[in-house]
DNA sequence: CAAATATCCTGATAGC
DNA sequence: TGCTATCAGGATATTT
C-alpha cells in the first residue's frame, strides 16, 4: 500500500537509475492497468527512442517527464500509480525473475539493457499518459488532487477548510486525496495518533490548533518514513526499486498494533472498521 | 448533493 | 497436510 513515503522512496530510486537514459520500446503486459490512451501501443512507439527527463511525485502519484530529439520537452507524461500491490523494480542485467514476469505489465528497456518494470499482482495500479498544460507543473489527470503531504508548506490547509463544517470523520477527511495527497491508511492512523486525535472525531470538532498538531506530526513522520525508505507490512509487497524492504514499519505506534501496550499510557490499542477500513488508535490517550 | 456502498484483484494467512 | 474462506485496501463508479 504505497502511500506517499513509499512513492517518494521509488522516486528517488528511478530518478538514478532510469533519468537520462535512452530506451527502446518497452514491454507490454496486462492492458487493464493502462488509461487515458487509445491503446498501449501508442506507448510503446512514443517511449520508443524517448528519455525520462525528470521523475515527480505528487501525493501517491510518479509523473515521468518524456523528452524526445523529435519533440523536446512535449509536455508529455507518463503517470504511474502503485495501486494496493504495484512495484517499481530495476534490473542490471535484462531479464527478470520469471515469477514476476507474470505481473509485469509495463517494462521501461534502456537501450543499455537494464531494464525497469511495474509488476503489480492485483491490478489495482494505473499507468496513464497525459499532457502538460502550458505553465502547469500537474497533468489534468492530476488536477484533482490536494497539495502534497511532502512538499507543501500548509498541506492541511485545504482540509482544515473543508472541515469546518463537516462531520465526517477526521480519519475519512485525511484519506480524502483532493484534500491532501499522499497519506494513506497507515499514515493517517500514525498522524491521528501522534496528534493525540481519536480517528471518529468530526472534522468540524477539531481546534485549530489540532489542525497545526497534526500538520507538525505528519511532517514528522512522513520525512521520517522518507528516511527508513517506506514501511513494508506483513505481505512485504512493497519494496524499492532495488527490492529491498523499507524500515519505517518498526517505528509504527498504532497502525497494525492491536491489542500492544499504547506507547504513551500502555492501555491496549484497538482497531475498529469503517466502510471497509481498519483504524487503530488508543483509546485512552486519542481524545 | 453528500455519503455510503460496491467493485476491481490476488497473495498471504487463518482455520478446519 | 492441504484445502477453502477470508482479508487487505486506493480509487472510481454506482447507489442511496
Amino acid at each position: 500500500m504505497p502511500e506517499a513515503p513509499e512513492v517518494e522512496t521509488l522516486r528517488r530510486g528511478l530518478e538514478s537509475f532510469a533519468v537520462g537514459r535512452p530506451m527502446g520500446p518497452p514491454r507490454l503486459g496486462r492492458a487493464r492497468i493502462f488509461r487515458d490512451m487509445e491503446s498501449p501501443e501508442v506507448l510503446q512507439g512514443l517511449l520508443d527512442g524517448a528519455v525520462f527527463s525528470s521523475i515527480r511525485r505528487h501525493g501517491k502519484f510518479l509523473i515521468l517527464d518524456i523528452s524526445r530529439d523529435d519533440l523536446g520537452e512535449s509536455g508529455l507524461v507518463l503517470i504511474l500509480h502503485m495501486g494496493m500491490s504495484g512495484q517499481l523494480r530495476a534490473s542490471a542485467v535484462c531479464g527478470l525473475q520469471a515469477m514476476r514476469v507474470a505481473h509485469a505489465h509495463l517494462t521501461f528497456c534502456f537501450l543499455d539493457h537494464t531494464e525497469v518494470a511495474f509488476i503489480d499482482p492485483r491490478t489495482f495500479g494505473r499507468v496513464y499518459l497525459d499532457r502538460l498544460a502550458d505553465g502547469e507543473s500537474l497533468p489534468p489527470t492530476l488536477s484533482h488532487l490536494g497539495p502534497d503531504i511532502l512538499l507543501s508548506q500548509h498541506p492541511f490547509a485545504k482540509l482544515r477548510d473543508r472541515a469546518v463544517d463537516s462531520r465526517v470523520w477526521i480519519k475519512k477527511m485525511l484519506l480524502d486525496q483532493c484534500l491532501v495527497a499522499g497519506i494513506g491508511n497507515m499514515y493517517a492512523d500514525e498522524v491521528l495518533f501522534g496528534s493525540r486525535i481519536d480517528p471518529r472525531r468530526e472534522g468540524r470538532s477539531l481546534s485549530r490548533s489540532e489542525f497545526d498538531s497534526m500538520e507538525a506530526t505528519a511532517a514528522e513522520v512522513l520525512n521520517r518514513a522518507v528516511k527508513l525508505g517506506g514501511s513494508s507490512l506483513a505481505d512485504r509487497s512493497y519494496r524499492d526499486i532495488d527490492g529491498d524492504l523499507g524500515r519505517f514499519q518498526n517505528e509504527h505506534l498504532a497502525y497494525g498494533r492491536e491489542g500492544e501496550p499504547c506507547p504513551r499510557c500502555a492501555t491496549e490499542i484497538v482497531r475498529i472498521v469503517s466502510g471497509g477500513r481498519s483504524s487503530f488508535f488508543c483509546p485512552s490517550c486519542q481524545g
